[in-house]
RNA sequence: CGGGAUGUGGCGCAGCUUGGUAGCGCACUUCGUUCGGGACGAAGGGGCCGCAGGUUCGAAUCCUGUCAUCCCGACCA
């Protein structure tokens, strides 16, 4: 391709509407436009990164037998409200653009594609002989991002790699989502991204085990945690650690104590000498449903933790089955309450509060009560007495009130003991999510009736898995993790042309037609590449050239009438040099990726 | 939805405090000189100053309302 033809508009200054280097790179240098929040328009070059990680998505997908299929955009809500999922995903924060067509249907605008394959499944599979089978597309998909941001980062309208996959058991589950965790690993080795695998909470996809790959960037969105010795990384909202063990507190009886204003911990502890893990947190929040009346939630957790909001929520959702979507956990608030209770001076002994809604009592459940066991594992601890300016020190379990159910809510902290070794501590990192594998055993079949006759005859729910890839976000992510201050610096496997050759002087004929003979010979041998014939100064095309980051640049010049060459990598690995025109051709057409 | 910021040719910005009929850089067009790291000179085209209302002889500028965009939190590939 000519630049020339090429209709490459490069700007000089940052756009103000882009935050972080990759989304201002991606804008200066040409690669897509910004139509409204979250929408972007693909430019000619970027639409050659994306189909060029596509092609290793397809090569890597059909590696481990999945078929690529294209499903429908347009989904009947009919299809979500059976398998429960389209009250969460359109009221409240639900994220699916939905619609009602001429006919008065609802429909959704595809956000994923697990109803739609399911089904599919449900008609297809009908015997343990097809097992297993894998579904993929490469597709749009539609998100009504609460806030879109960072350009391709996180958009409403996107391109992902879905994967979906059937078995007759787990045990074969298992083995796929095995065979998809490598295929992911080759993918993001091959796009030339430096990828960790972590787990991760399965959020609204639901199913057991996830894991999420993570690029790491400083701009990413998610937080890691990882050992240093590489046994353990997590996303901090699935993460698990060892607190700091307690200072024991060291009383005989439970006895009040007047804590007059000292509503927070830390007022209480510098008043009174006590140390944040001797006291008892106790937070009221309220849970709403899409399918029940909103209900409380009263959590203990010891003093110096942190709640981990996705732990709580997923520890919600398990206990109310029958309440529809959780749509959000707020803090219970006094307006949200009939009779006052002494924020600041709770206890885990609190009696279940009348909520109030509008004007009206609600006949709640009783609270919900939980407890973290750094909370649960408290001998005696400091915690509020139920009464303004009143604490309670050397309270007890049992004695008080009974222990809450356990569960984990605490948000593991970078610098925390690791479980599977004390000795080791979390260490904290930024990463970008590109890629998310699920194993999502039968939630999905059996909501909506997905059954094959197993080898005794009996029928059964399918298993799933599934296993997505942002392809439109691994493209930005790229250019996140390989960029410098000229530009950026695609990795030569999803660069959008692989040569850029620049005539330095555009009056020189003997330089043009020596680039023109090389941009030929190139482009018949199979390169992907690019011929800067532009009227410009030598100048202006090397910094174009540097911007939109062609991995190798390949300039005639003053030497062309010896019929030699300047070949620079962009990667700067081993800088520029000068050698014969031919010798040039025959090594670039040497490259990986150079031949179709 | 809550908090913060910003809206002025295609892009980046100044002007607003103290009202007087819009300016700079980049980009674009033409001509000339230049020609290996975003050249220089000359000439030129392009702006309902986000929108609506108000104050005023007069509003980009002051007031009110509204809309949009970006950033911080809940969402996620």
């Amino acid at each position: 391709m000519r630049v020339s033809r090429l209709m490459l508009v490069t700007l000089r200054d940052d756009p103000a509407e882009a935050e972080i280097t990759s989304h201002k790179l991606l804008l200066r240098a040409g690669y897509m436009r910004r139509l409204a929040p979250g929408i972007f328009a693909y430019l000619p070059l970027l639409w050659r990164v994306l189909q060029k990680v596509s092609a290793i998505v397809r090569e890597e997908m059909a590696a481990v037998d999945a078929l690529e299929t294209l499903l429908p955009q347009l989904q009947p809500a009919d299809l979500w409200r059976r398998s429960g999922r389209w009250d969460g995903y359109t009221a409240g924060e639900g994220i699916m653009f939905h619609l009602v067509d001429r006919q008065e249907r609802s429909l959704g605008l595809g956000p994923t594609h697990e109803e739609v394959v399911t089904e599919l499944a449900s008609d297809l599979l009908r015997s343990y002989r097809q097992l297993p089978v894998c579904l993929y597309q490469i597709q749009t998909k539609f998100r009504d991002e609460i806030r879109p941001r960072f350009g391709l980062m996180r958009g409403r309208e996107f391109i992902m790699k879905d994967a979906y996959s059937f078995h007759a058991d787990e045990a074969c589950l298992r083995r796929t989502y095995a065979a998809m965790d490598g295929a992911y690993r080759r993918i993001f080795e091959r796009c030339g991204l430096r990828a960790v695998a972590v787990e991760a909470d399965s959020g609204a996809i639901g199913g057991s085990a996830s894991q999420e790959f993570m690029v790491t960037a400083e701009a990413g969105e998610d937080l890691i945690l990882a050992s240093p010795d590489g046994r353990y990384a997590a996303n901090q909202e699935r993460a698990v650690s060892l607190p700091a063990p307690p200072v024991p507190l060291e009383v005989s009886a439970c006895q009040p104590l007047a804590t007059p204003a000292q509503k927070s911990i830390e007022e209480l502890c510098t008043a009174h000498g006590f140390d944040p893990t001797q006291t008892l947190k106790v937070l009221l929040l309220l849970a709403r449903f899409a399918a029940a009346p909103p209900r409380g939630v009263l959590v203990c957790l010891r003093g110096d933790q942190q709640l981990n909001d996705v732990k709580l929520a997923n520890a919600v959702t398990a206990r109310c089955p029958d309440a529809g979507a959780l749509l959000e956990i707020v803090p219970l608030l006094a307006d949200h309450l009939c009779d006052p209770v002494p924020f600041g001076f709770l206890g885990p002994h609190l009696e279940d509060p009348a909520l109030r809604q509008g004007e009206a009592r609600v006949a709640a459940a009783p609270m919900l009560r939980l407890a973290d066991p750094s909370a649960a594992d408290l001998e005696a601890f400091v915690c509020g007495a139920n009464r303004s300016d009143e604490h309670l020190v050397g309270a007890r379990w049992g004695e008080l009130c009974p222990r809450p159910e356990v569960v984990d809510l605490r948000a593991a902290q970078p610098g925390d003991r690791c479980l599977h070794d004390p000795s080791q501590r979390l260490e904290a990192a930024r990463g970008i999510e590109v890629g998310h594998i699920f194993q999502l055993g039968r939630k999905y079949s059996e909501a909506l009736e997905a059954r094959f006759t197993n080898e005794a005859g009996g029928e059964e729910p399918l298993w799933m898995g599934c296993y997505g890839i942002g392809v439109s976000r691994l493209a930005q992510a790229a250019v996140e993790q390989h960029h410098d201050a000229d530009g950026i610096r695609w990795p030569v496997a999803i660069a959008p042309y692989t040569v850029i050759v620049v005539i330095a002087s555009s009056q020189d004929p003997v330089q043009v037609a020596l680039a023109e003979e090389l941009y030929e010979r190139l482009r018949v041998g199979g390169c992907d590449v690019l011929l800067d014939d532009r009227p410009e100064r030598a100048g202006v095309k090397f910094k174009d050239a540097d911007l939109i980051g062609i991995p190798w640049r390949l300039v005639v010049g003053r030497a062309a009438g010896e019929r030699k060459v300047e070949l620079v990598d962009r990667s700067g690995d081993t800088g520029k040099r000068e050698l014969a025109a031919d010798a040039a051709v025959e090594q670039l057409l040497g490259l990986p990726g150079a031949s179709p």
